[in-house]
DNA sequence: TGTTCATTTCGATGATGGTCGATATGTTCG
DNA sequence: CGAACATATCGACCATCATCGAAATGAACA
């Protein structure tokens, strides 16, 4: 059982329900949403997310996903393209690290009503 | 410039950054999200949350979304089947309304923290 | 500098998805 | 029942994307 409370402000992106969309706001949105719309995507912030400090190197991150690490890559770096995970080099080992303003963005700019 | 707050309770899927997310959790959360990423369906969805009652009936969705009437058809029911909009036959007209539990349910596994 | 190892990029392939015209289904009304 | 209209489904096409092996890049260290 989750009983929960969000606290937001300054989000990402205009919100979908404040107005009608801008075909421009609507692709923007979109563009974040696809970043994260992947189950391998998901299970990758899932895993960085349960890490220490919300962050995990890429080293980790092949063998539970259950994918080559080329393909690892490709999505850690669309992650990281959408602002969600933020890269961060230590010696040979590529770090991520979880963007949590970014995540309760786009979550704002999908569910904030104009009453809130 | 906007300020929010947002309650939540009853996630509709296991929250993403609370442990590591199974397979299923992942393709389930991924499917919902895949559900709203696309300009196209934020655009409709923004444009029935700016309707009276938030409902508004598919005859007055074709035009302003620009795509054919085939096309929109095809969005409402991928919305439509993801649960976060409800339809309902009123007369030949098909209406259409916002599920905000949904919607804040996705929010919440996406953006809610184990702390929360 | 050259070797080693982690990560990214490249190229190709198969799958998924958005789009539309045409057709089918379903609803109202005469 | 049959005509008229709204919506859904079908079939096809094209674009995007997830995936991987192979090759290229980058970083540490001897």
């Amino acid at each position: 059982m989750f009983l929960m409370e969000i606290s937001l402000s300054i989000p990402c992106c205009t919100p979908l329900q404040a107005e009608p969309l801008s075909e421009a706001d609507a692709d923007e949105l979109a563009g974040l949403l696809k970043a994260l719309a992947d189950p391998v995507r998901l299970r990758l912030l899932s895993f960085i997310a349960a890490s220490e400090n919300s962050e995990a190197c890429s080293c980790d991150l092949t063998k539970p996903s259950g994918r080559s690490q080329a393909t690892v890559s490709h999505h850690l770096s669309q992650l990281t393209e959408a602002g969600i995970l933020e890269r961060e080099q230590r010696g040979k080992w590529a770090w991520f690290r979880l963007d949590h303003e970014r995540l309760t963005g786009i979550c704002a700019a999908v569910c904030a009503t104009p009453n809130d």
